[in-house]
DNA sequence: TTATTTCTGTGATATACATCACATTTTTAT
DNA sequence: ATAAAAATGTGATGTATATCACAGAAATAA
């Protein structure tokens, strides 16, 4: 974890979309002072499971998985964060250890508040705490909506949704179809709820049908309507 | 929906444990003028998915279901309120429609506060509004959770968690052992993401094994330490 | 570059669970 | 109280997907 020539969160895109919006040009300048950056390497882990929160993280560029470990071992992802997205947001409530381990999938430039005077912020800033309240309302959404998903729907229709998910959120390369993220069979696996050998079934299956196109870790969507109809989003 | 006597804020157990310890007498007086309460009859719908929120729901008494429907039509239960519990935070941050509905289970008293005012109180006490932000991100917590054990665990895991969970949330009644809430197989499969038939088949099963006792609607935990096990919380 | 580790593809096999179909019981309405 | 509707139990059958096992490819380290 090596520092960085720290970006100025008052010109920070990331915050641009995120709960800075909320903030006056002193309460950001007093931001910026009190963060932290790094470069988080590929492979590398932001936080673990089990330990304890010592403030917020801002994604300012790169990927990040959040995952937790079932019963017997096996991971799951349950958010896959991205640009301008912060974790950890349960930090500033008390003494709760992370229910979740972040990893980052690629290299990734991540700036960190401390808990104290980021709660102090937010004690005094009745808009803040709303941002994040209503911020964690869409998480918790989505989350219900992967609950009743990941109950009822055929892996298919599961791994088509993700990939449209992956697709919104991370964006697509030049060629404006290839999905701008590398990830593993394995991570593809635990972010559906399936297995690795299932995933690569399935992608082959999707590519027989021409609706992507797979080189190595990276899928390219051929027909974003015909992976809808796999997703049931059409 | 008959109106009631109407419960005071003030002396509410209900508000007790919930947001309502961050307000003041004042508040509280203030609260228990704007909100309405009314008597929601077994299987009667409180709000549906879909529609828009025009405010909050406290439950006084009772017990309420909030679901949402698949893409197959099948319902999935996603929370099991009670006793003091608040329904729709989400009302009071925008425009978004309900992603779920909530129906009673039994004969329940639910409390009614409009948004404008709620959202003015919560504007004006940051306090309240990181409490908020704390019982959702608790929420998110337990919806992560979920989605893991969806995804990993099989059945039986996940309905013996879900009947340690249900003897948490609703208590047991005189006997010390009987879980204090009437549910139909049905709605038991839709919370553990799975058929009525596999339901009663395992539940046969776990009253083979004398781990619990049925009588109809009814579920006894005969023996708490076994069902731990099969929940693998052992 | 070579060696070593990590990923991926693919077939064979097993199994947990869904689905279907219908009888029986319980609950609700008249 | 009786009829109608809703909920439940149970067997037979099908199938999606996990699991196992190993070879080949790709990525990483030395």
């Amino acid at each position: 974890m090596s520092e960085l020539i720290t970006p100025t969160c008052t010109l920070c895109k990331a915050g641009l979309k995120s709960i800075f919006t909320e903030l006056s040009p002193a309460e950001l300048i007093q931001l910026n002072q009190m963060k932290t950056c790094q470069l988080l390497k590929k492979g590398k882990v932001l936080f673990s499971e089990g330990t304890y929160p010592r403030g917020l993280y801002c994604v300012q560029s790169g990927k990040i998985k959040v995952s937790q470990i079932g019963m017997d071992g096996k991971e799951q992802i349950v958010h896959m964060v991205h640009n301008g997205d912060i974790m950890g947001y349960r930090a500033i409530f008390g003494a709760d250890k992370y229910s979740c381990s972040a990893v980052a999938l690629e290299d990734s430039i991540i700036c960190f508040l401390p808990k104290e005077p980021f709660y102090k912020m937010v004690e005094n800033n009745s808009k803040l705490a709303l941002k994040i309240a209503h911020i964690l309302a869409d998480e918790l959404k989505d989350a219900e909506r992967k609950i009743t998903s990941t109950a009822q729907q055929p892996v298919i229709q599961r791994l088509a949704q993700n990939l449209l998910i992956l697709q919104e959120h991370y964006g697509v390369e030049a060629d404006g179809a290839t999905i701008n993220l590398q990830i593993k069979r394995e991570d593809l696996a635990n972010l559906v709820g399936t297995t690795r050998e299932t995933v690569t079934r399935i992608l082959y299956e999707l590519q027989h049908q021409e609706i992507i196109e797979l080189s190595s870790k990276k899928i390219k969507i051929l027909q974003l309507d015909k992976l809808k109809k796999q997703a049931h989003k059409i």
